[in-house]
DNA sequence: GGACCCGATGCGAAAGATTGTCATTCTCCT
DNA sequence: AGGAGAATGACAATCTTTCGCATCGGGTCC
């Protein structure tokens, strides 16, 4: 039930939070920014701000129940958190997202990391390309 | 000379490139946004727009002259674009940027976007964290 | 169960980054 | 030097995200 895990995060459980955190776990995307969140909502027929929108997103990444992300095209997207980190692979015709994990990379980043002097927070490895699906239908 | 790789990029040797371009090989900072670049420009006492710097720093990087990269503050940075691909290293607590580039990476990028079908256009790979001298004056 | 406190929400305004409009200016070719 | 067409600058417009503030709601104490 998503009011327990709202209430782990040490958030009040409200009506806006449990509709958007909702929305994460339902939506067909799995990346959605806050504009996809809200028209999501809208459709549903539920009333919202798209100001509270952002706040709780925010919070949800704070509490680390979401995960932000910066493609490109200037709009952060959020994604639930479900447990295991994972880099992305983007689409660039059609916006198709793919997950993917290497522990040889992750393995390299902390080695780097460790040799500039640097303690690691977060990282971001974004690759771009174009998906097999539009290639073929150029 | 800033002329030649304008007109080799195939745009018109204008005042305000030559100008951007030149901000960009002198600058202390190796990654300005439009904005650093536009201030420097009015310190410097040159007569510039902001739309412009945006519209050749855009031009500049569809020409392959610099590189564009998301890093996180919503704004986008601009580095010159020295030949050699590299990733970056950002301190979030001073900013301080270190480019790094590994082989190893690199190819499990491209085995793992062949895996998936995908052609690779660009990659993004960012690491944050803190750097040695944030630790030690905390 | 009801009153209360404080944080949460919604609305509109505001901020910051970027792009578009359009008249004027500048480059490059002849 | 002259002219066609692209580039620029000033300003408005857009887009995303945040802020301010009056109101509302959730959780707690009685």
């Amino acid at each position: 039930m998503e009011n327990q895990q709202i209430k782990q995060a040490g958030l009040k459980v409200t009506l806006p939070r449990v509709k958007i955190l909702n929305v994460l776990e339902t939506s067909e995307l799995r990346h959605l920014s806050a504009e996809d969140v809200y028209k999501e909502l809208l459709a549903a027929g539920e009333e919202i701000g798209l100001a509270t929108i952002y706040r709780v997103l925010t919070q949800f990444e704070g509490a680390g129940l979401v995960c932000r992300h910066h493609f490109e095209g200037g709009q952060s997207v959020f994604e639930l958190n479900r447990g295991g980190h994972h880099d992305h692979l983007v689409c660039v015709k059609c916006g198709k997202v793919v997950e993917f994990v290497s522990e040889i990379i992750e393995e390299r980043q902390r080695a780097i990391a460790a040799e500039h002097g640097f303690e690691i927070e977060d990282h971001s490895l974004i690759i771009y390309g174009v998906c097999k699906a539009c290639r073929e239908s150029a």
